[in-house]
DNA sequence: CACACATATATGTTGAAGCGAATATATTCG
DNA sequence: CGAATATATTCGCTTCAACATATATGTGTG
């Protein structure tokens, strides 16, 4: 790869990271794969929107998706390039760290598990490690450690 | 701080990371503070671009200045807060994976260092880790580690 | 105080990115 | 095939950020 490109491939990762509506997408992907149609929902957000991001987020490599009937499942990619992981992984512990994020995925665990489904969701597939839960914790995309490791 | 301006930092910061001459701006300031006459010369940009993206890295609190009679020195910052200061680190750490970074790195102490000083920067303060580097190494504001540390 | 030097900011232009609304595509089912 | 559902894309608009060029501000020196 040119230096260039290098740097390039630098800052598109930095562009897609760069959107509220892209990074609250990328929290609720830290378990599992998630079905579009729950995106607008624990987002509270309009599905082309929701799509228009997703797309995004597939172009610049982050996720990547899967047809499923009707369905459209997106998942976090892990980039094999270590050092360009370990900034995803920060990135996603530090998202973890603030109320609206929790907020946002608390609100995903509501969707799926609610006893009154949404109309628009109420055949769409859930994800398997939320609604999982009830019997036994899933694993994380990234496995959770202690976040001293990385201070200074 | 309310969770909407929780998010509004977060995509903040990416998007001051979201820019090729701020990330080698960034690069350059990995070890010590500089001044804003070498960043022109070793990125071999003009003066009103760097000190532009300078100005955005001052105010999104990612860099400190410090004037020193004619002179202004940059520093890096280290955020308060453990998580992002790790999501900070981290991209230092990719950064400095790439050939074009540690070329202009190289360049950075060439010209500090060169007998032929360019006339524009001839009188300026030199950074004095990298000077000093001829003697001893100097350390870096994030402690060198091995990054397998950070590997899934 | 006038001049030179280091740095910062203002201006006008250009291109990219986000948005809502409308529309298109793909898949399933009858 | 045709209707219904899930998702994707297009369009027109607006906002924002980057750039080059020109100009302003601040500081030391004679």
């Amino acid at each position: 790869m040119k230096a260039e490109e290098q740097l390039a491939e630098m800052s598109e990762l930095f562009t897609a990271l760069a959107d509220r509506t892209r990074l609250r997408i990328l929290n609720l992907l830290r378990e599992d794969e998630i079905c579009v149609c729950f995106f607008s929902e624990a987002l509270n957000e309009s599905q082309p929107k929701i799509s228009r991001h997703l797309a995004y987020l597939r172009k610049s490599g982050l996720v990547d998706s899967r047809r499923d009937g009707k369905w459209m499942h997106y998942s976090l990619v892990v980039p094999e390039e270590p050092a360009k992981a370990a900034v995803l992984r920060t990135t996603l512990e530090w998202l973890w760290d603030r109320d609206e994020m929790r907020a946002d995925y608390k609100n995903l665990e509501q969707v799926c598990c609610a006893v009154d489904v949404p109309v628009t969701i109420a055949k769409a597939p859930k994800p398997e490690a939320i609604v999982e839960r009830e019997s036994v914790p899933a694993e994380p995309l990234f496995e959770a450690e202690e976040l001293e490791t990385y201070l200074l």
